[in-house]
DNA sequence: CTCCTTCCCTAACAAGTGTTTGGTAGGTTA
DNA sequence: TAACCTACCAAACACTTGTTAGGGAAGGAG
């Protein structure tokens, strides 16, 4: 067993604000090893690359958003109500795990191609298909309309919650909970007053 | 005057293809070089460091960008056919300036801090006026709902449109102007069917 | 022919990169 | 006390980085 990751755990946390606001291939591990109060070789003591520090901070934000997905998922819900739960756990998990997200955000789409991060194309795919099924589902129930391509609102939807990362602050005025609700409003109903059809 | 910059624009071209692909910092001059058909130091023979074939792709972007946004701000149209007219134009930009758009988005929340790319945050603050403003008047005169924030509206709004060029493939089966249609639809009405309020 | 310009190559440079090695202060265990 | 483990430092390693200097081939102008 690990013997007790209590540093290991602060630096990972400090690599990860690096990362994100400068860009993984920018950050140079002395620039980690002085935000973690260490020199640039004891990084080494504790992890065994830049990359697998890179790799864990990846694998530990997937890992937590898909035991929430699959949970919400497994709930079966109708499509309306399971959209609206992935909403909400997207930005409860950009709460969490806010700079994780940015990297990945930033870095995954180039990352993918290495052999090593191969698991973000599988993660992605996943993503798409979950999203996918869900908007589809919801279309033949009539809970969505019918005239919208549902790969484009997709990708319109994906991109707008995770965006969010950037510019996300834990702690501002609104919460989680609070920017889904606004955000899931706008999509579903739209920013013009409601008409007639 | 500058000579004949027909090969220089072609090398550029190259820059931002392998930017928009591999991310700035990531990005080697040989890598760059290599993509073009010459070698590492000729580059220098047209250009007088990498950041300045940055600066070069960033500034021709924003420049055509304010262009066009200049030229629909400057109609005075109402609020909901500004909002449709700034949309379309961004996608449009998308299709022509794809690479940059994308190097852009990746790279300038950074790249503003350094002196030399001041200009890309002054350029985000003109965006913003310009956005929120529309926004605003937009309620006021009833043509969007009331009860949304419209500061996260507006980011909303920004991020998706923006985010369209990591996906945008020019020539395929949507045109920039057919994407916009759908996006406006799903912005304004929502992708839930019409109901009452 | 010579001169000049355009465009590129070869070869090297100093600075910075991720990483390794050997050592050591300080606490815990025996 | 002695042995051991944890967490770090100091110094160097090989390599890659952006960049420069000097030269030369090709072609048009005189």
């Amino acid at each position: 067993m690990r013997p007790a990751p209590r540093r290991r755990r602060e630096i990972l946390d400090t690599a990860a604000e690096v990362f994100a606001a400068q860009g993984y291939d920018a950050t140079t591990v002395r620039r980690i090893a002085d935000a973690a109060g260490l020199l640039a070789g004891s990084l080494y003591y504790h992890f065994d690359s830049k990359e697998s520090m890179l790799d864990e901070i990846l694998r530990a934000f997937l890992d937590e958003l898909w035991a929430r997905y699959g949970a919400v998922l497994a709930a079966r819900l109708g499509p309306r109500e399971t959209l609206e739960a992935l909403v909400t756990e997207s930005f409860r998990e950009i709460d969490r795990h806010r700079a994780a997200v940015a990297i990945y955000q930033k870095e995954s789409r180039h990352l993918r191609e290495q052999p090593r991060f191969g698991y973000l194309a599988g993660s992605q795919r996943r993503f798409e298909e979950a999203w996918l099924r869900t908007l589809e589902r919801g279309v033949a129930a009539g809970d969505f309309r019918t005239d919208l391509d549902v790969r484009l609102t997709y990708r319109f939807v994906r991109d707008t919650v995770w965006v969010a990362a950037s510019w996300y602050r834990p702690g501002g005025q609104h919460s989680p909970e609070e920017i889904a609700r606004q955000y899931l409003s706008m999509v579903l109903e739209g920013i013009a007053p409601a008409t007639r059809t």
